[in-house]
DNA sequence: TGACATTAAATGCAATCGCATCTAATTACA
DNA sequence: TGTAATTAGATGCGATTGCATTTAATGTCA
């Protein structure tokens, strides 16, 4: 088994870094622009909202969005806030709790997938044929922890 | 002109920013397990490296590495203060400075290196082929930005 | 069962980031 | 050339992150 990683490796993963942080940027500062809270809040209203009725758990949210335990945590208290969701103790499991969405948090993800799109849009779609993206995507996931 | 990204390209973009997490976390992992600091000094003291003894420019690395100004400078503050590069009075530019690699820098660099290689090998390089980390990077390529 | 290990989530505190602004030097150009 | 606009970099301050630890509830297993 190898122990160095090839120059086409390391070169796949410099650009891994490049591009996400460039569209990253792009996109955060569409955001912004647009007077709206940053992607991430996006990313947990969109995966509470998928949670539908029965609600999500916080544990899950952290794996899902790869995120530390203590910055979900906060960044769930920051939306929370907010209103956009709402946080209740979990019926299963006493120590947790269960996040759903609120009808103004469907506005806000609602109001900021337009902007989100475009800026996606602009950053990849138009770069990439469909047959590329499906490509990188494929590579990308093959990547993917087991 | 579409203004709306197609299921592949968001699909494309989401595997983008988890696989980069990912990989990053484990890096930014096995690095501290070893007791060594970000991976943003590593990219950083390479920059300056690469500079040889003529230096970099902050601006320079800022856009190599799509850092934001104000992070950059404090990060280069940091690694600074601990010794590991230089900051001089640029000739040219009465306004900016120049960067230079330290002894301890070059040596901390080296022995960042192994650690940084094995977590890349582990995480990308037993994944995918050469040829598919190629085409990888091509793609990740493309989409950058003109 | 009952003690012990594990898990979900929160939190105090220090480090870092983001924003806005500032300073000093360089460039543009009337 | 003198003045306005731009550029490189630093920095005060509030927000967020990371680390370590804590709390409360579950799981485990003799």
């Amino acid at each position: 088994m190898k122990r160095k990683p090839s120059e086409k490796v390391v070169n796949a993963w410099i650009r891994l870094v490049r591009t996400q942080r460039m569209v990253l940027n792009t996109i955060e500062g569409d955001l912004k622009q647009a007077g709206f809270p940053p992607l991430a809040w996006y990313d947990v209203l969109l995966e509470v909202r998928n949670g539908g009725t029965s609600g999500v758990r916080p544990k899950d949210l952290q794996e899902q969005l790869l995120l530390a335990q203590y910055n979900l945590s906060r960044l769930v208290d920051r939306i929370e806030n907010n209103g956009y969701i709402v946080k209740a103790q979990s019926p299963d499991d006493g120590r947790g709790s269960v996040l759903t969405i609120s009808q103004t948090g469907r506005g806000l993800i609602d109001r900021m997938w337009p902007v989100y799109a475009a800026a996606l849009q602009h950053a990849i779609g138009e770069r990439v044929t469909d047959a590329e993206a499906a490509t990188l995507a494929a590579l990308l996931e093959s990547i993917r922890s087991v």
